[in-house]
DNA sequence: CTAATGAATGAACATATGTTCATGCGTTCA
DNA sequence: TGAACGCATGAACATATGTTCATTCATTAG
């Protein structure tokens, strides 16, 4: 699931950069932002990070956990998912640091790994908010 | 590709919440939780907009763009891509109002829609320095 | 007007993704 | 110790995704 990041990404780079089939309509630009750029690695950082929180089902379990430290059982219920579908998430979501476990007997507890991901998903709705049309329904969101 | 938000997403409740096949550990602190949580719409629309950061072609339009305004072929130059390719990806951007659109001539410029995805991006930024082991290598990245 | 150009679009393809089912692992309690 | 429990994992499946190729659209130059 996590791709080396020294690999190539394979929807990456499908044209030869020294093939100049484009017409360039402002070299001088092109180049000032091409020195500005970031660099693969955090192409592949971002881009793996942001696909995680990519998905409905994550994007709930991520909600649930900014709420509260959740055991796997209690968040299938809480979501509706069978715990698989949410041991088989979390997974991902550890292998990125978005959370965390602890083991207290037999269950494990999950939380976010850090505050970043609460700024994300704050900034993120605030994006959603005055993207979806002019004047949004209140979001009835309860403050962190 | 996007989807009617008040269609139930084919991932989402896949299990009947009525059935109550899986142990609860803490009734009360589910409840507690269930109470805070964001809707459905939200969620949709949070997924919807982080899935398209979350893929390195839109994340590296998006870097570019975030430095300047620029053109599909220009795009496509600095990139390394296809001019169908980078006009598909923009369109899937501004369908969510992350990039917005000027004719000039026969072209077409693009930017950033609002400054969101910026600060997404310095804080996405943020947390996988953070995440990825350590003292991460120096960015390198020019501030914005 | 007509040809040419930059961009948008649709179909098709290979690949990636998320869930389910079955199974294995680590812990606890009888 | 061994059965039960909560959770993790692997394989398999249906679906979704991103690129390419071919075509069409919109605009401008000749």
């Amino acid at each position: 699931m996590i791709r080396d990041p020294a690999v190539q990404d394979p929807h990456a780079e499908t044209r030869d950069p020294d093939a100049c089939e484009v017409f360039i309509a402002d070299a001088a630009r092109v180049e000032r932002v091409r020195a500005a750029l970031i660099g693969s690695r955090q192409v592949s950082a971002l881009s793996e990070t942001f696909r995680l929180l990519g998905d409905p089902t994550r994007v709930r379990i991520l909600d649930a956990l900014s709420r509260d430290e959740l055991c796997v059982c209690d968040l299938a219920t809480l979501l509706g998912l069978t715990e698989s579908a949410v041991s088989h998430q979390l997974r991902l979501l550890r292998n990125l640091r978005l959370v965390r476990s602890r083991r207290d007997g037999r269950m494990m507890f999950y939380a976010l790994d850090d505050g970043h991901i609460i700024t994300l998903f704050d900034e993120g709705l605030r994006h959603v908010d005055e993207a979806s049309g002019g004047s949004p329904a209140a979001t009835g969101r309860t403050p962190r």
